[in-house]
Formats: structure tokens, sequence, C-alpha cells
DNA sequence: TCTGGGGTCCTAGGACCC
DNA sequence: TCTGGGGTCCTAGGACCC
């Protein structure tokens, strides 16, 4: 049986444009977008005062200049957004040690335990709305709701600066008009499929035999059924318990398209040495190197994967593994995008986080040096693409983490 | 003027071993 | 000459999340 729980959703207001504005003054009630560095960039974020002008993620900056030609784009800073992001998540940590990090501004707070302290849980949302709003100039929307599925639905129904609480005996009411979409969880293409057997809302979910639904999608069927009807049993996850990363990986689109080999090498042993440092940060080997590509026509993309004998995280083994499995490809176009990735991942648990640092100096010099001496030219190049020429390889994604290896602060 | 990047989970088929 | 299943690991691709 389940016990009645409180969980809390929190939903940073356009987190990174917001820090934007608040770092610098010229930029606030203004519209704000940020963009990546490179030179095929999307809108990451935009503020509310571009989204005014329909201005949305994901758009291109052409599109974005053609809604709102007085835009300031702004290129991100992710140590910026993960610095605000860790402090704010303290804040979080005052009213409740069971707090889960979802993204870098989202998060989820079990306050089961906690609303005796604080009379309720709408006002720990006002303070913390209080203290977010004092210490950063950001907005949030909370949800409140009796698990997980419904306090994220919760927290995005009013934007910007929302409240929603969903009590354990509003659910079914509420579902019955949120179309299935809205859950975290179905996509679009789910949406789609469930719309062909006549299910639009939730609430149509949740009534749909569930037997149909489990031949059509599998495992996710069953899933599908409880969603629709507001059943979610999974718990806050607190970061100490989370568990391991699966795997480390980087990729980037390219400039320009390209079909030379040695400019593919080069790409594919940058992308090595940014996984690389990041696995031997964080003391982590892999066994298995995916190497993918998407294709200049957009669509067509491919993902080649390798299992080795034992685990690496060295870039230059990463780097073999990887030239090896592109060596196996007849490429059917010019490249766009590559990608490397480790995964298979083993940790190197007994290693004190106190020599991490001098292991990691070591590696890397190492590392560096083997590159330098075995692939002499084009080294340099990426020696110095790496200490700052190449100011378009900086990353950008709101699917970091401000905590541990998923704290992606490499360039 | 085109369309970013870092992850997780699931499926389905094949290899291989007992 | 025809014919087993179960288990595990691996691979490629797709859907989803931020």
């Amino acid at each position: 049986m389940e016990k009645n729980r409180i969980i809390m959703h929190i939903d940073m207001n356009a987190f990174f444009a917001s820090v934007e504005q608040q770092n610098n003054p010229a930029l606030r009630g203004k519209p704000v977008a940020v963009i990546g560095s490179a030179k095929r960039t999307i809108i990451t974020t935009s503020s509310y005062e571009a989204r005014a002008y329909g201005v949305k993620t994901g758009m291109t900056v052409w599109e974005a200049k053609q809604k709102c030609p007085e835009i300031s784009l702004v290129v991100g800073d992710n140590r910026k957004y993960t610095y605000t992001s860790a402090q704010i998540m303290k804040i979080m940590l005052q009213f409740t040690p069971l707090v889960e990090v979802f993204s870098i501004d989202e998060a989820f707070l079990d306050l089961s335990g906690s609303i005796a302290l604080f009379t309720s849980a709408e006002r720990i949302a006002y303070l913390l709305k209080a203290q977010i709003n004092h210490h950063f100039g950001i907005h949030c929307s909370i949800g409140i709701a009796p698990n997980k599925l419904l306090a994220k639905l919760a927290s995005d129904m009013e934007k910007p600066d929302g409240l929603t609480v969903i009590r354990p005996e509003e659910a079914t009411e509420v579902l019955e008009r949120i179309p299935t979409g809205e859950l975290c969880g179905i996509g679009a293409k789910t949406a789609r499929q469930l719309a062909l057997y006549g299910i639009k809302s939730c609430g149509e979910l949740g009534r749909f035999p569930v037997e149909i639904l489990r031949k059509r999608f599998g495992i996710i069927g069953e899933r599908l059924h409880f969603m629709g009807l507001g059943v979610d049993d999974s718990p806050v996850i607190p970061a100490g318990d989370a568990e391991e990363v699966k795997s480390v990986g980087h990729s980037m689109t390219l400039e320009r398209d390209i079909s030379d080999r040695r400019e593919i090498l080069k790409n594919i042993l940058q992308l090595s040495e940014m996984v690389g440092r990041r696995a031997r940060r964080y003391n982590v080997y892999g066994k298995t190197i995916t190497l993918s590509i998407r294709y200049a026509d957009f669509d067509t993309s491919v993902g080649r994967q390798e299992t080795l004998s034992c685990h690496i995280n060295q870039s230059e083994d990463i780097y073999k593994a990887a030239t090896c499995i592109l060596d196996n490809l007849v490429l059917l176009q010019p490249i766009r995008l590559l990608g490397v990735r480790l995964s298979n991942l083993r940790y190197e648990s007994n290693q004190l986080p106190l020599f991490s640092e001098e292991r990691r100096k070591t590696f890397l010099v190492d590392a560096m040096d083997k590159v330098n001496n075995r692939y002499g030219d084009f080294t340099v190049t990426f020696g110095s693409l790496l200490d700052g020429n190449n100011k378009g390889s900086y990353v950008i994604s709101p699917a970091w983490r401000p905590d541990g290896i998923r704290n992606v602060d490499v360039k």
C-alpha cells in the first residue's frame, strides 16, 4: 500500500536566459536567447520576453532573428549555470534531504517528512521561491502532488512563476482533460500511436484495456496504463543514492560537412580526448566504444560500436578503437556530426578523491605526450584547439548535472 | 538560412555456450 | 537427416528526457 506522499517538482523558468539576465542588468526585461558557440547552433533557451515573439528552444538563430530582430544572443557559459544550479539545490536541501536533481534546472523533493516542520508544502514552495528569487533573481514553477509524475505535470501547468497543487482526490479529474503527450515519458511518437487507438487524454489512457497496451507497446504498455491513471510510486532519489552513470560521450556538429579522412580523424581525436579526459577525471574505464555519424542530409545516421577485451580510458586507446570502427565503415555522404561514446563502464572505486587531481594530471600529460609523439602534425593544432582557439566546442546542454561526472565542463 | 548535445531504456536479432 | 531450449553477451536503432 502506498503511503500518501507529498512530492514537489521545481522547474527554473528559462534558466540559462534568466542567469544571463541576472548577470547582465542590460539584458533584463529584454528578449534574450542563449545559444551555443559553434557555427551551426540553435536557441538553447529564450527569455520570456523573447518567447512573446515566438522564439523557442530548438530554433535556428536565423529563425529567431526573423521572429525578433532586436533579440540579444548570448553564448552560453556552462560554468555559470552549473554554479548557480548547485547553489539553488543547496537551498532546497534546507527543506528536505530528499532532493533529486533531475537536470540542471529541475529537481524533485520528497516533503513527506518535512511538512510537520514547515506547516505545509505550499509554505515551503513560497519560501523556496522567495529565496531563489532573492539570491539569484530567478523565477521557478512549482508543482505539488502525491507522486513525481503528477508533480511534474503540475509544475508545467503554470509558467512562469507558477504554483500548482494536485491533491490525491483531484488527480482523476485533472487527468481527464490532459492530453497524453503532456505526461513526462509520452513523446510525440507515442502520443500519435495512442491516438490511433482513439486515446487522446490521460483519462482515456487509464481506462483503455491494459492487455492491448501491453501487446502493442511491450513493457512500456503497462507503464502507460498506470501513467494514465496518475499512478507512480517511483521514489525521489537523492544525489548520494543515484545510480552510477552508464556511459560518457561527446558529439559535435562540424562547422561544415566533411569527407576528408584526415579531417574526420582529427575530429575523432578531439572527441576521444574529451571523453577520455572526463573518464579519467572520475576514475572510470569503459569496454565499449561507439562511433556515431550523422550524414549531411541530417536524417541518415549510423552508430557502430565495438566491445574490447579490456577496459580503457586513455584518449589514445579510445581514438584507436573509434578509428578502427571508422575503417570498417563505408561512408555514404559527407559527414555533418561525429560522436564518440564510452560505455560498459567499470568504476575504480578504491581511488581516493584526494589523489584524483594528481592522477588526472599525470594521465593527461601522459596521453598528450603519446599523442604528440605518435600523430605529429595536427596534434599541435589539436592542443591549441583544446586550449581556446576552438571556442566552437564549448558544450551547452540542459542535460548537465551540477555534480559528478555529468558536470560536463569540458571545453 | 536549415535543423545542438548528453544521457537512459527498450527491442529484436544474432553469436555462442551448455 | 532432423532437431532442443535456456542463458548471456553483443549490436543497431529508436523513443524519450533535459
